[in-house]
DNA sequence: TTTCTGACA
DNA sequence: TGTCAGAA
């Protein structure tokens, strides 16, 4: 089966590079001001598309996601500067998750009572098998014998 | 109408 | 940071 990653560069279905935002829409979404985000961008802690002086600026979905990040982090006290180091911290993270995931997780099932997400076998012997339980709002491990 | 830059509180 | 002015 073909696999979507093949219709462009990325490997989603939406080409998410096209998705931009105006500093407006950035305000609304993530309750940011624009005179924040104009002193951000002055400070160097986020980038705007469109560089040139007295254009409008233009923001990229990843750049919106990473201004969602640092006000979480603001929220929780931490200074602006810090804030910013953790966004950055958190988009390193993300490649890495998306890649575990994508090669990792062979399906999910929907019981009754639990989902269970099929993480393949533990090892080369293939004599196991790795679940994830997701029930009553918690998460753990399930492993059984193949 | 929205956004931009610069400036003041 | 908010807000205002004057210009795109």
């Amino acid at each position: 089966m073909k696999m979507m990653a093949e219709l462009n560069g990325s490997d989603a279905f939406i080409d998410t590079d096209k998705l931009i935002f105006g500093i407006g829409q950035v305000q609304q979404i993530t309750g940011v001001s624009g005179r924040q985000l104009r002193y951000w961008e002055e400070q160097g802690y986020i980038q705007s598309l469109n560089q040139k002086k007295g254009a409008a600026r233009e923001y990229s979905l990843h750049t919106l996601f990473f201004v969602f990040h640092v006000t979480r982090f603001l929220k929780d006290g931490f200074t602006l500067q810090a804030a910013v180091d953790k966004a950055k911290q958190f988009d390193r993270q993300l490649p890495v998750l998306r890649q575990f995931l994508r090669s990792q997780l062979k399906g999910v099932d929907f019981e009754d009572d639990e989902s269970i997400l099929d993480l393949g076998y533990v090892d080369a012997s293939h004599h196991q098998r790795i679940f994830g339980v997701v029930k009553d709002g918690e998460t753990y491990f399930r492993i059984k014998d193949v």
